[in-house]
This record gives structure tokens, C-alpha cells and sequence, in this order.
DNA sequence: GATCATTCAATATG
DNA sequence: CCATATTGAATGAT
């Protein structure tokens, strides 16, 4: 293969079979997967039944009887009562599945369209994403659906689905509206209008109340937006704090909570007890005026009262301030409460307030609990347990990078020389060199004579925050020939590690790489470190002995956010790196099958040429202390050096390379 | 079923 | 950092 640029590089490396890219998988079963916690019946049968068993667990106060709200369908399917008869009446007639090759993605748009993408799934369907034209639809594609089976219940697989699809949307949506509204005004909100599309396509999941666990959500699961927790069915409410349904109790209905939001918007006291919250009732506040007035036992607050008599179980969504960009909110699935007591208090208005005490259940995973300490540790108000060496870059990274070890007796990596970047001793020849830009405040969206937004089909990859947008095959980024500032956001890879990260012990893969801070979906975490191996064409062998290699040159399956990728991901030339004797963060990383970080190739621009680098981005939402890993691909010779692959996914392939 | 009111959003800006 | 204005969507209530 020839060193030089080719122009067209962003094109797709050849022909490819779609029938084979979009391979339709075999049938899923659409069993619910339920989590167990004490005292809760959960219901995983061959034979799913749309209905949710989530007994309360006694003791009740005296003359209240326990009841089981079955969760009740918006297609008007019987509720029952447990305590009616041991048959519990569940219709056993689910809907078949529809197959999922009824829904065959549709072919590809014209390719190299950069204005026109849809969100393209493996899985049988596909959401058409607005171009920069008609940024209200298009209504050109064929569309497939969400079938009934994952809009009921959801999965693991169906909710980080639903996830992926909405993210995509919302940022190439945010794409478009920063560079039309930095020309015509007006910043009309993507994370609203990309809801609005999931939700007339019906690709959303647990779309009906239900009390107790949301199939397919873990506790400590984070959200960045309110309709995320609408789109998985946690909390559908688009503002409001408290989500209730109604249920029948003989022949009256009565009103259930089943989940609240908390954001601290009613100036409750954080305790220190994590296990408790206070929580304030809805209403009281004139929106418009902010006039206050005493809240009523109705609505929310209602149920939130009838709740705490039955006993039931209320799921719990804990808002915290986003410590990285700052005015917006992280929610953390706090897993499930009882409500405590109630009562009402005067405000600083003096009205009338209700207020409720919330216990967090026990045995359920850490999750809002896990957030403070990590704030301490922060802080320095308490120690990092395990703590082996408070920064292992030697203040090499912007932030310190702790070693940590809570499993065995190990002290450490073998030694290596931190360097927290790829260094180029000579760039890449190219035949085609641009000027850089003259953004001497940093490249701006919509700014049509900006050369580095050409370079990127007309779309500055990354947002306001930084965080990336496309999901394009190659990123040009400002390079030594611009004059943009260091900050500007199209030199993101080059601003180095903004997560507090730490190396730990795994307990069955050696050291691995993870983050103290919340992680939004396309965030940059690092670039791949190391020295560069020299590649003569075609005879580069992965080193058996040299576990630290990053080759580009790896077939990597397609993810499915690369929707409108018919290829791999690919660097625009063979590029190996390894990270044995020099490297960062990122020889931490581990393999997994179904990872949370991919890799992603980016040029920058030299005097005398062009570099090649290795960016990793979030894949999706990654909580505090969950492992991050990225998909190490399989190699041109796939026969040596085989590992036996403990990444534990559903999609494990048995082993990595 | 259409329309309205309610709601611990999310941004941009001063 | 906070206050304010602006634009808004889902859902239950009417």
C-alpha cells in the first residue's frame, strides 16, 4: 500500500456485501431479565408475559393490605390482583415476536452524502436521522420498526440500543443546529427534537408503568438527559419530578408512584446518609412568575401518599451537577426506595410543603453512594482505599492518573516510560497538503471559510463541549498549520485527559483502566501512546511478545453507531504503535466484546506532512468506576497469539488477539 | 379525541 | 458563579 494520502480517504475502502454488514441476528429471546432483590419474584420463563410480578416485601402497617400492581399496559391489558387467587391470571397469549428480517434495513442512501445519515441498525431497523435541509424530517427512507416485543420489555441489549439510536440522533442533530443557529439564531434544542423522532418511530422501550425495576436498566446506570430516562421507561415524565400511575385496587383506582427525579430543586437538604432522601411534593410554584402558593394532595404528591401506605417500592433518580460542563445534569439511577414518612412544612414563602422520607432498600449495588466517595477522594476528605501511587504519570497528564490495587498483593505494572502523547519523529508524506486555518478564536460552526470545517465535510466534528459529533471514518483536526488556539474544540484529541483516571487491578485481566468521573457518550478519553513501529507493506507481523500493540490495520467489527459506515473503521494508512516500553493511559485498556470505547483515527496537518492519531471516545454513557474497554479487533494473521476472551459480554467472540 | 395545564429541562446570555 | 429569558415535549386532566 502506498504511504500517501489519498484525497479520498474518506470514502469506503471498496465494495462491500451490506447483506452481510447488516446481517440480520437470529431472533432474540425476548425474555425480560429481571434483577433480584430481596424479597422481590422475578419472572424469567421461556414464555414472557408482558405483566411484572414485584411483590412488596412486608411488614405493613396494621390494616393495609399488601397489594401487587402488576404493571398496568396502555393497551388496556388485564391488571390483577396477587391476592385474588394463586393464578395470577397473566394472559399467556404474548405476541409472537415479529420477525426481525421483516424490517430488513433499508439500502443505504447515495453514498458520500454527508448531509444525509440514518441511524442504521444490525438489529432490523432504522431511524431517519434530518439533514441539514429539511432539519424536520425526511421522509425519503424506508423505515423499519422497534418491534412490540423490546418496546414492552426491555433488555440489556434493547435498552443500550434505544440509548445508542437517541445519542446519535441528538448529537448529529446538535451538529446541524450549532452551525445553522450560529448564522440564523435561535438554538432550537436536539435532545427535544430527537425525542420526538424516537418517539413517532416507537423506538423507545418498557413503554408502560410499571413499579419496581426497569428490565434492561442497571442500578447505577447514568443519564445526561431527562428523555433518556423517558425513552427506557424509568421516568417518563419530560420535567416533572414525580411519575405515578394508577392502579386498581377492587374497583376503585387509586394513584402509585413509580418513580421520582431528585435535582435539588427544592432547596431539600443533602444529608449525609446517601440511604435517605428528602424529597419535596409538586406544585406550589406559578412557573411563569415564580409565585408560590401552598401544594396540594393531588397529583404526584398523592401518589407519592398512597405509595408510602402500601409500601411500594419507588424507583429513584438522583440529578447531580455535571462537574465537567457545568450548567447541565448527570442522573444516576439510584435503584429502588421506600417512602418513610410524610409530612408538610412551610417554606421560605411560607406555604405549604410536602415532604417525604425516602430509605434506599438494601442489598442493591452502590450507586449515588459510590459518587460521594468519589468526591472525597477528590476532595481529599477521605482516602482512595487501596491506593498504591497517588498519580502514576508524574504529573505527566493534566490530571493524576492513581494506581490502585484491592485485589491481591501485586504492587504494580512492569515499569514503562510515561509519555502522554504519540510523537511523530516524521510525519506521513502527502501528496495534498491544505493551509490551516486562520480561527485565531478557535474554529466556529457554520463558519463557511473555514478550511479545517471542509476538511470535515462541511461540519466541525465536535461540540461546543467537546464532545464528537460525526461518525465519520477519518477526523481532521487542527493541526501545526492553524492558528487556532490550543483550546479551540477542533483540537480536542491534542487537550490531553480531562477524566480523573485510574489504574486497577481487574481480577482476572491483569491491570485495567478506568474513571472516578462520569463519562458522556463521545467524550474523548485519550489517545493511544507509544512508539511508533515502522510497517514495511504487508510484512508486519503482530509480535506475539508484545501485548501493548495498537495496529489500525485490525478488521474491527462494525459498531452499530457507525450506522452510515458500510466499512470498518479504518486508518486512512497502516499504523502501528506499540506501548511495551513508552506509552499512556490507554495500554490499560482492555479488550471486550461489547465494548464502551472505540477507537478513532484523526489527521493532523504538519508542516511536511500529516499525523496520524489514535483517539478513544466513549461509545456510550459510562458510570464512575465501570472498566473501560474498547474492542481490540482481530489482525491480518488471525492464527497466533489467540487469547481466551473473559470480557463475559453476550456478543463474546471466546477469544481476542 | 382535541386542547390545556402542569412540570425539580436545557440552553444561551448578561 | 447565579439569575433570567427562551423554547419546549410528554403526559394527565379537562
Amino acid at each position: 500500500m502506498e504511504q500517501g494520502l489519498n484525497s479520498d480517504s474518506n470514502a469506503p475502502s471498496g465494495p462491500i456485501d451490506k447483506s452481510k454488514v447488516y446481517a440480520v441476528k437470529p431472533l432474540r429471546s425476548l425474555v425480560p431479565i429481571f434483577p433480584d432483590p430481596p424479597g422481590m419474584c422475578s419472572i424469567s420463563t421461556p414464555n414472557p408475559t408482558p405483566f411484572v410480578c414485584v411483590p412488596p416485601s412486608g411488614p405493613f402497617p396494621a390494616g393495609v393490605q399488601p397489594f401487587y400492581p402488576f404493571m398496568v399496559s396502555n393497551d388496556s391489558q388485564p391488571t390483577t390482583t396477587k391476592n385474588q387467587s394463586g393464578n395470577t391470571g397473566f394472559d399467556s397469549s404474548i405476541p409472537a415476536p415479529v420477525p426481525l428480517n421483516a424490517f430488513r434495513t433499508p439500502t443505504p442512501h447515495v453514498n458520500g452524502d454527508a448531509q444525509n445519515q440514518s441511524g442504521q441498525f444490525a438489529s432490523g431497523f432504522s431511524v431517519p436521522v434530518p439533514d441539514a435541509d429539511n432539519a424536520s424530517n425526511s421522509g425519503k427512507r424506508t423505515r423499519g420498526q422497534f418491534d412490540d416485543g423490546r418496546r414492552a420489555n426491555s433488555d440489556k441489549d434493547t435498552a443500550a440500543t434505544v440509548l445508542l439510536v437517541y445519542d446519535l440522533i441528538r448529537r448529529r442533530l446538535t451538529q446541524l443546529e450549532e452551525a445553522r443557529s450560529n448564522t440564523s439564531g435561535g438554538f432550537r434544542r436536539p435532545d427535544l427534537k430527537a425525542t420526538n423522532l424516537m418517539m413517532t418511530k416507537g423506538v423507545r422501550t418498557n413503554n408502560s408503568k410499571r413499579i419496581g425495576h426497569v428490565p434492561g436498566i442497571d442500578v447505577g446506570d447514568i443519564f445526561f438527559f431527562r428523555m433518556e430516562l423517558c425513552l427506557v421507561g424509568l421516568h417518563t415524565p419530560s420535567m416533572a419530578g414525580i411519575d405515578y400511575m394508577s392502579v386498581k385496587v377492587t374497583v376503585n383506582e387509586e394513584p402509585v408512584a413509580v418513580s421520582i427525579v431528585s435535582s435539588g430543586g427544592y432547596d431539600d437538604d443533602d444529608g449525609d446518609d446517601t440511604n435517605v432522601l428528602i424529597y419535596s411534593g409538586q406544585g406550589g410554584v406559578q412557573r411563569r412568575d415564580g409565585q408560590m402558593f401552598d401544594q396540594k394532595l393531588e397529583r404526584g404528591n398523592l401518589a407519592l401518599e398512597k405509595s408510602l401506605h402500601r409500601g411500594n417500592d419507588v424507583r429513584v433518580a438522583r440529578g447531580i451537577k455535571d462537574t465537567i460542563n457545568a450548567p447541565s445534569k448527570i442522573y444516576v439511577y439510584d435503584g429502588l426506595y421506600k417512602i418513610d414518612e410524610s409530612w408538610t412544612e412551610k417554606n421560605k414563602s411560607g406555604c405549604n410543603v410536602f415532604k417525604y422520607k425516602l430509605i434506599r432498600q438494601p442489598g442493591q449495588p452502590e450507586a449515588y453512594s459510590l459518587w460521594k466517595s468519589i468526591q472525597q477522594w477528590r476532595d481529599g476528605t477521605a482516602a482512595r482505599p487501596a491506593l498504591i501511587i497517588p498519580d502514576l504519570t508524574s504529573g505527566a497528564e493534566t490530571q493524576p492518573v492513581a494506581l490502585v490495587n484491592d485485589i491481591d498483593g501485586e504492587k504494580g505494572p512492569a515499569p514503562f516510560s510515561y509519555v502522554a502523547s504519540l510523537k511523530y519523529s516524521q510525519p506521513f508524506q502527502s501528496s495534498k497538503l491544505f493551509s490551516g486555518c486562520h480561527c485565531v478564536g478557535g474554529c466556529q460552526p457554520g463558519d463557511i471559510s473555514c478550511p479545517c470545517i471542509h476538511k470535515n465535510e462541511g461540519l466541525l466534528p465536535y461540540s461546543s463541549t467537546g464532545v464528537l459529533l460525526t461518525t465519520k471514518p477519518l477526523i481532521h483536526e487542527c493541526g501545526q498549520t492553524c492558528q487556532s488556539p490550543p483550546n479551540c474544540r477542533n483540537r480536542i484529541s491534542q487537550a490531553g485527559v480531562k477524566f480523573r483516571l485510574e489504574v486497577f487491578k481487574t481480577k482476572n485481566q491483569g491491570w485495567g483502566l478506568r474513571s472516578w468521573d462520569p463519562i458522556r457518550s463521545g467524550s474523548f478519553i485519550c489517545e493511544y501512546a507509544g512508539d511508533i513501529v515502522k510497517v514495511t507493506a504487508g510484512d508486519f507481523e503482530d509480535a506475539n511478545d508484545d501485548s501493548y500493540i495498537f495496529d489500525a490495520g485490525r478488521y474491527y467489527e462494525p459498531l452499530e453507531r457507525v450506522h452510515n459506515s458500510n466499512s470498518s473503521m479504518k486508518a486512512p494508512f497502516p499504523l502501528v504503535i506499540s506501548a511495551k516500553n513508552s506509552g499512556n493511559v490507554s495500554r490499560f485498556m482492555n479488550h471486550s466484546c461489547s465494548p464502551n470505547v472505540f477507537w478513532q483515527p484523526i489527521l493532523r496537518e504538519s508542516n511536511n506532512g500529516v499525523c496520524l492519531h489514535i483517539a478513544f471516545f466513549a461509545i456510550r454513557h459510562i458510570p464512575p468506576m465501570q472498566e473501560l474497554m474498547y474492542d481490540y479487533g482481530i489482525p491480518a494473521k488471525a492464527d497466533r497469539g489467540k487469547k481466551k476472551c473473559l470480557c463475559g459480554s453476550m456478543k463474546c467472540r471466546g477469544h481476542f488477539y
